[in-house]
DNA sequence: CTTGGCACTCTCGGCCCTCGAGTGCTAATA
DNA sequence: TATTAGCACTCGAGGGCCGAGAGTGCCAAG
């Protein structure tokens, strides 16, 4: 049976009522805010139908009535209206937006960030970045027994690595060393780096410290770090205001879960959210058994580089569809504003400088 | 009146006994477990005592004994023995720790995540490194229109920054840069760049394209970012498994209290914690209005370059002292060892090359 | 000083009851 | 045929009551 006008106006109230409230909602609190003009009894006859059809079901013979995740599902499809976030909200979001990303160090982290704080929903942020080559390497000589490898990647970020000696090595070996690399280790990846090649290199400059080694292995870890999608988790303990999570043994099960990058790295439905689009994946619609009782929603956005990153929010299936879907579609299309459009500069910036950055500092022994 | 040997046992007995269960603990349980030859009542006159020394609360009269934060310090100082870990144990931290810190990217996360991955509480780590300077300023030259800046910090580590130029430069001019910033802008701190001394460096080299105020901007940057602390927080969400954190509101509180950055960054106490010693504070200790009811175990570390790290742990008062100060220690000694010890290369190493790197790489527009 | 004994206190869990929200059904009505 | 008012029914939440059990404090005897 198709589903009437005026059950489809009952369906959007009880998912828009309860989402709001999360307590079952009975038929006289439809009649007097849903607005159709009949009574609590008309509304109920046509509530057992949409229980009957898999919409709604009670949580017992006495009690109000609440979504499946069907029901949900035809909410998001076709009844919600798209919420329009106040002029406030906007220009709130465009705030935060432009403050975080300014900096813009590290922008999975940041959307991540960003999302959660915004929704006040647990939110997730990946980028699996296309795989990537370097382009050029630049070896710099600091002193006999120190000199720096600096890679530029074909991604234009760069990449640096220290390097201390316990043995002296000349101006010379440093210079031969950069052409055999630059000759044979660019524009490739990482699988077409074998032990072979670097004996091969270890041979073209007489290398007989090891030296070709670590920028060898330098090379592998850049290159196989480049093709690894980073991943944040933020805000998890936001679920912790969901009525839903009251019990600490469910809270505790689904933190866990999202606040393990590994476990959302390996979600297969991240990886097929398409173009613009926003997706929502309604409790048993997600593959992990941990999420069943909980929704996702996922927008994507250009990173620019072909690259297109992911950002996500988790909640209960009570989620606030409407409001968590223009937010992050808001921030995702942001996000794309800023960062995509291919490798044309962003309008605004034409007499600016454009820089891309590595930055970050560490040590290893 | 000081504490007869009998009373310390008892004592002892009262918060090993509410640690392992979290329950009020009876004076037959203590006559059973603690092994002194006498019976309940006498152990009863014992507690009560203990309770109006002020070591001991009763949750209501006819309950067992609950120890307070005065009691946990006593039992902390003078009662507790140093939990020896097990073999397999001390093993098993050894292996984790191999394990993460082997890939050296980032102490402080790494740091923070073992801590709480061995404790199962949450752990927090917090390093604030000396002042360093720029000790070098290299540019590589790419095309007309792109160069890198690469600089070489006084903590040996290396920072750098890829510059796309909407003018075309010559190499020249590149060099003349170079020059300038090495002459003028090398080991000085922050503060004494000042637009003043930009303007100088600029009109030195001739420069009417701002080239001079993107290098100079840089080294801003990574000058404040070096002298900033890091700091991370993991596994907040092992709070949900304390029985104490079964109402979601306070579990809410704290942990979105740890899990924000910025106020761990800021507690005082953190920053009072001396060599080798671990700090342990007991509620009211805690300077924090929202760590009032909780305890804190700090241990620092030496993170070579006259920086000491800070690993750190957040859980109840009921929290296992012995084990996480056992464990804290543990790690904390451990990185010591492998970061410290001033410049000297760690023993084991002698004949291989030592490293130090710089990696990740960003996106900026 | 210690200890057995005993009365007392307080919490926890189970049970019962009432209250109220909400339903489903029926019969009357437009 | 669709709607509605009315009414009996169901079920859970909340409150009060009670008994069991754990633990205490005190007392008098060893």
């Amino acid at each position: 049976m198709a589903l009437t006008e005026r059950k489809k106006k009952i369906l959007a109230a009880v998912v828009a009522e309860y989402i709001r409230t999360a307590e079952p909602v009975g038929s006289k609190t439809i009649a007097q805010t849903a607005g159709l003009g009949c009574s609590s009894a008309t509304i109920r006859n046509e509530l057992s139908e949409l229980v009957s059809m898999g919409y709604l079901e009670q949580p017992h013979t006495s009690a109000g009535r609440v979504p499946t995740p069907q029901g949900y599902r035809i909410y998001v499809n076709e009844l919600m209206q798209r919420q329009r976030l106040s002029l406030e909200e906007t220009e709130a979001i465009n705030a935060s937006l432009n403050e975080r990303l300014s900096q813009l160090d590290d922008i999975v982290s940041n959307a991540g960030a960003l999302a959660a704080s915004l929704t006040n929903y647990p939110a997730m942020a990946i980028a699996a970045p296309p795989p990537a080559t370097i382009k050029r390497f630049d070896l710099i000589y600091i002193d006999a027994n120190t000199f720096i490898i600096v890679a530029m990647m074909s991604n234009d970020t760069v990449r640096n690595k220290l390097v201390h000696l316990p043995v002296s090595v000349g101006q010379d070996m440093i210079q031969r060393l950069s052409s055999v690399f630059n000759a044979n280790f660019t524009n490739i990846t990482e699988e077409r780096i074998s032990p072979l090649t670097i004996r091969a290199a270890e041979r073209a400059v007489d290398d007989t410290m090891g030296l070709t080694g670590v920028i060898a292995s330098f090379a592998i870890e850049i290159l196989s770090e480049a093709q690894a999608a980073e991943t944040c988790v933020a805000g998890a303990n936001r679920l912790l205001s969901q009525p839903e999570f009251r019990d600490p043994a469910k809270a505790h099960a689904l933190m866990s879960y999202i606040s393990d990058a590994e476990h959302i790295k390996n979600l297969p439905e991240v990886y097929d959210v398409d173009g613009e689009g926003i997706k929502v994946l309604i409790g048993p619609d997600n593959v992990a058994e941990e999420l069943k009782d909980s929704s996702v929603v996922l927008a994507s956005y250009d990173m620019g580089d072909d690259t297109r990153g992911l950002i996500g929010v988790v909640g209960p299936t009570r989620m606030d569809y409407s409001a968590v879907a223009a937010k992050l579609g808001l921030i995702a299309r942001a996000l794309s504003e800023r960062l995509g459009g291919g490798s044309a500069p962003p309008k605004g910036l034409d007499n600016k400088l454009i820089i891309k950055e590595d930055t970050n500092g560490q040590h290893e022994q």
